[in-house]
DNA sequence: TAACTATTTTACCGTCAGTAAGTTGAGTCT
DNA sequence: AGACTCAACTTACTGACGGTAAAATAGTTA
């Protein structure tokens, strides 16, 4: 309800009304700190050495107030990388409509298309991205309460099925070579994840900031050119 | 110092040593017998959920008895590793070998030579392969001591230079394409931790036992065609 | 102002990595 | 044999951290 929607009822309702509506901003607002403290601590830290008391603290908040709007150290993270997750399908559903409507018409484009759309999102949230690397961790997984962890999985499947029909259509056009989708699937995520976890690894022994993505450009060159039929 | 190199000394100074080499013996089994359970207890658990007094327990002795052998948990674990990297370090230098020889002669046959030597270590101990996976983790990077982080770099990165070697010595061959040889290394590696990790958390989820290793061949085959220069 | 409600904090618990100090027992010396 | 030495091992602890119960505070309603 917006205050507009208070018009017409008795002073004393309008006025508990607009309150409320303050005091649900303002409880909106506390939540985004506290996950904006997080992203900060956990990017900075990583989940394992990222404490509570530092999210707390970098929130401006004390710990038990983080669990009245969070169920566990997990929950937060999981709602960190909840927009990274929808990212990656916006940009699935991009690729599927431009292959659609002919503006994908080669193996190449199609392949390099799917791998830039799970790699946007660690272009636009670099540390959410590193995030998910650690629930990829069967150790990690068994620890997710199962709600938690079931959310996660739905959420992943959609992008996963989306992946696949993007790779059936693109057979059956015959702009791409006939493998089984779902472990085809698998190579594009699995190498993806596996290079960016290492090239983080290396950079930070190496104290540089950033990697650059020359070994990502390379495994996409690679299995585009290996899955591209020339005609 | 041997049995045998006790003879010639007097009597009592020969006593002596036969003790002190059974001691000897009886602590590098009290060793062997630890890492034995650590193994099986990270294996079954994960490192994190795997607790020192667990293992401990599986050793049959208390918690302080295993740092007496180990300075912490994570040097327990990279001891568990240090086998594997030994193996893949053999297997590379198998490959060398075979390429110098002339037994392998084309592109498809060095990249999944390659590959193999890498993966050979899984199908040896899967167990402590999945360990290896967790160190890959920026985070756990930053929790270990710096002489165990060196030492794990320094038997790694002997393993990248053979790669290179192997991939360079290809090139001048002229099996396979020209590309960045350090890039192309990252992108082997990454691609092959990164898809066992996504199939063995699909695995975990999934209740199965094992996974089969097809995605990984598809992955093998892919990169070995699009490296391969067909004469 | 008084009662009621939502929010936040202080003070705590259980778990686990790691350690200090004490105990045991085998080997050594007289 | 009996006292001494030293390594191996254990009991009992510390400190850090995730998570929670209950008290305190701020804000709302009457």
């Amino acid at each position: 309800m917006t205050y507009a929607g208070a018009w017409g009822l008795i002073p004393q309702d309008k006025h508990k009304i607009v309150c409320q509506l303050r005091r649900d901003r303002e409880k909106a607002l506390r939540i985004q700190s506290i996950m904006e403290a997080a992203k900060k601590v956990f990017a900075s830290k990583g989940y394992l050495k990222a404490t509570m008391d530092e999210i707390a603290l970098a929130a401006e908040v004390t710990k038990p107030t983080i669990y009245l709007y969070f169920k566990a150290k997990d929950d937060l993270f999981f709602t960190l990388m909840l927009p990274l997750i929808d990212d990656i399908r916006q940009q699935l559903q991009k690729v599927e409509k431009n292959l659609l409507t002919g503006k994908i018409h080669n193996g190449v484009s199609l392949i390099t298309a799917i791998f830039k759309s799970f790699y946007h999102g660690y272009e636009l949230l670099p540390e959410t991205f590193r995030i998910i690397q650690l629930f990829q961790q069967q150790g990690l997984m068994g620890e997710l309460r199962p709600e938690v962890r079931s959310a996660l999985n739905d959420k992943g499947r959609i992008n996963f099925i989306l992946c696949r029909q993007l790779l059936t259509r693109g057979m059956e056009m015959g702009i791409i070579k006939r493998v089984n989708v779902y472990e085809m699937a698998d190579v594009i995520w699995g190498s993806l994840v596996g290079i960016i976890q290492l090239e983080d690894t290396k950079f930070y022994d190496h104290k540089k900031k950033r990697f650059n993505g020359n070994t990502l450009h390379l495994a996409e060159t690679l299995i585009a050119d290996a899955m591209t039929i020339i005609k």
